[in-house]
DNA sequence: CTGAAAGCGCTTACAG
DNA sequence: CTGAAAGCGCTTACAG
């Protein structure tokens, strides 16, 4: 590799002048940078290297997204990709790289040692000079490792932090919202669909004690603007079951479906999410199962396919999520000021979504 | 920040012992590297800096991604999506993070010394070990750069250049068949709709000449193997009318469709990827054209939707083209390998092809 | 406007 | 098994 040092060796003048010429044109004349560049040029170097530049100047000039799971999961979702496209956007216009760091939980029963080795490897490692947290669960080490690294962060969609710029929306009133909307079409069966309430896999109806100690933010705040709007309803909301999926696969969306759409009497679905509702659906019309006036299904978020599937859903700007949370991060590594926004949200009644069918038997 | 240098002297050892303690665990008993762990822990020292150990080491633990324009646009058609997918699931057994390249085209009339500088800090910047080149067009300045600074690299749909690895498909004889599909149905009036030829923003109606010079792969070599199979069938392939969307956007999408439909006389078109039939198809069904009576419509990619909505297309496998790339810049970066692989096609035939309706009159 | 010098945090070959 | 030392490529405060 050809270094700064051969260059200026070169060109006849000092390391610190090829420097300048890269990076501080004011420092030096035009004509002497000019020939500097030139000389570069023609030796086949192509500017500082980064990490000689980023050790010095403390500055990667990249910024990290923290994701849960696997990246692979990171590009099946949609409403995933459009919240890391508004990210990209921002990056973009700052000539600042977008790096992907997932986090796995930690494997369970691992030792103290392989444990501080693993986190010490994990992710950051000083890849980026700032990352945006999305979706991540309460204590998660790799969320506590760059906190108490000091890495400048904003919360997305995560459980607040004491003193952390955080992103996102109001879940419980928007999902309170959606559920009012079956009420008031007279709906008093529900049966209600989650990705994840804790990280570790579990699959089906969930328990009370589960829901109260549930470590995501997202899903715990949507149930439980769920549940307050069908307890005013006058229904008790502990005869609600609640459903989780166990992860973010094509599979368990299906299963969780099938099992939500199993719960006796039911005549509506309250998804958390636009791909779990796409799941019932899709359950549903295999079962022959008339939408919406055998069950109405409402989900969240107004991705990519819902309005071409007539979903009733909640719609959140969730590119400008990211534009918003990758600005805020940008302006908290450049002055070191913390902020924080919650983005509005705003239900959309579509095709999904009807009276229940009065013929439908109690049993 | 907590150096090793600090937590060294804490322990009463060599800074060397604290490296080897994260990095060697062989090379110093266990109990002496549990107790400077646990120092470390205590002191808040997490681990090796990342700018530190790659300087030193000359390995970053990044790969890259190459796009050409924005990396919006990265994350807007599925296709790529799903690439991204493939290539993140390799990256992450890796233990290697993604880093997105967007490179867009120099700005016209840009002066030498500028040039310099913006490739000097263009994309790369020592940020990441190696790269995935994806559907660049010949000669760009950020492919070049990354050449002769010796990055490791992988070229995925794009042109092919002498000692490098490549990842792709045979475009043209997939894009035969397809436009034999057409052909044996019938069909001798198409329509050709693509992306992009050249990085100059032409919209509309492409010239023979303007064909012969197209600087991106994929396009060049469908059109190709649609005409091919167009003048097999006796029409003058010079006769076959080519849009050209300029970009990747949706609205530019629906111009082209819109152009490509009032094409006199056409039977049928062929869209160079899906998202462009998707919106031939959208154009069409405004415009009350009945699909595919009045016009067939051919994609390509066999993306997300093109099921959902019993698009005719050729059937990619696209995120095993990003698991192949990423393992094969893995194992060149580890070993200095080069390959090449090209990925099966598939042409699968639903419901937006048909027989030309004999009742359309010529002109 | 230019140059000599210090030092960012780390890894590893070497000597013990 | 452990430690002292060199040096990776760079930026910037400082002196001229």
């Amino acid at each position: 590799m050809v270094t700064m040092h051969e260059v200026a060796r070169e060109a006849g003048v000092s390391q610190a002048a090829v420097s300048y010429a890269f990076n501080r044109p004011g420092k030096i004349s035009a004509g002497q940078r000019d020939r500097i560049l030139e000389i570069a040029k023609r030796m086949g170097y192509h500017g500082p290297d980064a990490a000689g530049r980023s050790l010095r100047s403390g500055r990667v000039g990249a910024v990290g997204v923290m994701v849960q799971d696997t990246l692979a999961y990171a590009f099946s979702d949609p409403s995933n990709v459009e919240l890391l496209r508004g990210i990209a956007e921002v990056g973009e216009l700052a000539d600042v790289a977008v790096t992907l760091i997932p986090s796995p939980p930690p494997p369970p029963g691992e030792d103290e040692t392989s444990a501080t080795i693993r986190e010490a490897n994990a992710g950051l490692r000083g890849l980026v000079d700032g990352v945006i947290v999305h979706a991540m669960p309460e204590r998660h080490p790799a969320v506590e490792a760059a906190v108490s690294r000091g890495v400048p962060m904003v919360l997305v969609d995560s459980p607040k932090m004491k003193g952390m710029s955080f992103v996102g929306l109001d879940d419980e009133t928007a999902a309170h919202a959606a559920a009012q909307h079956l009420v008031m079409l007279g709906h008093r069966r529900f049966g209600i669909v989650v990705d994840r309430l804790r990280a570790d896999r579990h699959v089906g109806l969930v328990s009370r004690e589960r829901m109260r100690r549930g470590t995501e933010k997202v899903p715990r705040d949507r149930i439980r603007g769920y549940l307050r709007a069908i307890a005013d309803a006058g229904v008790d909301p502990d005869d609600v079951p609640v459903v989780e999926s166990g992860g973010f696969r094509q599979d368990l969306y299906m299963d969780a479906a099938e099992l939500v759409l199993a719960q006796p009497d039911i005549t509506a679905v309250l998804a958390m999410s636009d791909v779990l509702a796409f799941a019932v659906l899709d359950v549903a019309e295999r079962q022959g199962l008339n939408i919406p006036h055998d069950i109405s299904v409402v989900g969240f978020d107004d991705a990519h396919d819902a309005a071409n599937r007539g979903l009733t859903t909640v719609r959140q700007p969730l590119a400008e999520k990211g534009r918003v949370a990758a600005q805020m991060l940008l302006d908290l590594i450049e002055t070191g000021k913390r902020r924080s926004t919650v983005l509005p949200t705003e239900f959309v009644a579509r095709e999904t979504t009807a009276r229940p069918r009065p013929a439908r038997k109690q049993r």
